[in-house]
DNA sequence: TCAGGCAGTTTAACACCGTTAACTGAGCTA
DNA sequence: TAGCTCAGTTAACGGTGTTAAACTGCCTGA
């Protein structure tokens, strides 16, 4: 009984000790120089082992992506359930989309295939984007009951803004400060919400 | 004398040849599948030939990046030439920019290190981004003329609007056509230009 | 004619990569 | 005790970037 307990328990720490070596890694030194044995160096087992847990580093990387997207749809939700004005729950959603690249970007990067991460498979076509996207889409609709249309072109803008904004401050850190970057992207973000009304 | 002129013209083509072959292996598969080795089959050459005209990957995709942003400038100065309304012109270099990151999305991949292309070298430290960032700046500042820092918020928010948007364009094709993309972003240069007046 | 040198090119090697098959050894069951 | 199961290992395959050593063929000087 103990040790049906503490197996899959066991199991589970394993499982989430790779996801946590590899982000560690990518952190430190990139992704591109993530690999399977570095990993399994790490958690001290031998290289096979993590494919009993993962297919391949391709659904490792997914699995990585999709904890990204499942962390901000939390944080959106939390955000939604704090404020009404949909104006001020669009800006806030933007401000945790800055902080969260910030915080991680090694999660960041491996979302949007950014600076040596590479996941093949589409971003696009996973649940917890849609929701993520829908999430936003009906924030947006909240105070402009467009067409679906419109509504995906509004999303797509405000998509853009957010993301451009953070990859290219990102890129250009050390160039033009941190800083400097957020008080511009804030000062969109808040004019982009503004507008809508 | 015919050996001493044809041997460097030669050593051109193949220099060419090599990063010409880098690209369309890249442009059919994908960046994360160009090796140094398939190059070199392609241009009937052992592996260690490569390493006669670039010293490593990382210099020939650098080398490729920065054949981007030259690219990139050479129709930035056509079209100041072609207009003199700030506007337009602005409105201009958005398109090229546009109808360049679809024309060549394998050098606008490696320019931003973009979906398994990775070139260490910063990108904003280059003469030729440096170049180009300049050129644009001149340009907002032609009918802004506030101060340096102002001109380079509105140029980092202009790279962002348009970097973000292509970005996203390419990632969510398939789920959102192209032309329709293009639609939104053709609108949000637009705007974004005529904002400046 | 032969030896030497030299430029251009290739082979071979190193250490790494993702991935898989085959093997090991310990614990449990019949 | 013999056999089975199963977690975990080693070893291998074909690939990667990169470098050193070896080779090939030609031109030159003796």
């Amino acid at each position: 009984m103990e040790v049906l307990e503490r197996k899959p328990r066991s199991r589970e720490q394993t499982r989430s000790g790779i996801i946590k070596t590899a982000k560690d890694i990518a952190r430190r030194e990139g992704w591109q120089s993530v690999s399977i044995r570095k990993i399994a160096d790490a958690i001290e087992y031998s290289a096979p082992i993590v494919y009993e847990y993962f297919d391949s580093k391709d659904v490792l990387l997914d699995e990585i992506r999709q904890e990204g997207f499942r962390h901000l749809r939390h944080e959106y939700e939390r955000i939604n359930k704090l404020y009404r004005d949909p104006e001020k729950r669009l800006y806030e959603i933007s401000m945790v989309q800055w902080e969260f690249a910030l915080q991680h970007p090694e999660m960041y990067q491996v979302m949007y295939n950014l600076d040596g991460a590479f996941c093949t498979m589409p971003v696009y076509e996973s649940e917890e984007t849609q929701a993520v996207s829908s999430l936003i889409q009906e924030i947006i609709f909240s105070f402009i009951p467009k067409s679906k249309q419109s509504i995906q072109r509004l999303f797509f803008e405000w998509w853009s803004i957010s993301h451009g904004m953070i990859t290219l401050a990102m890129m250009l850190r050390g160039h033009q400060s941190i800083e400097q970057s957020q008080q511009v992207y804030q000062e969109s973000m808040r004019r982009f919400a503004r507008s809508l009304k």
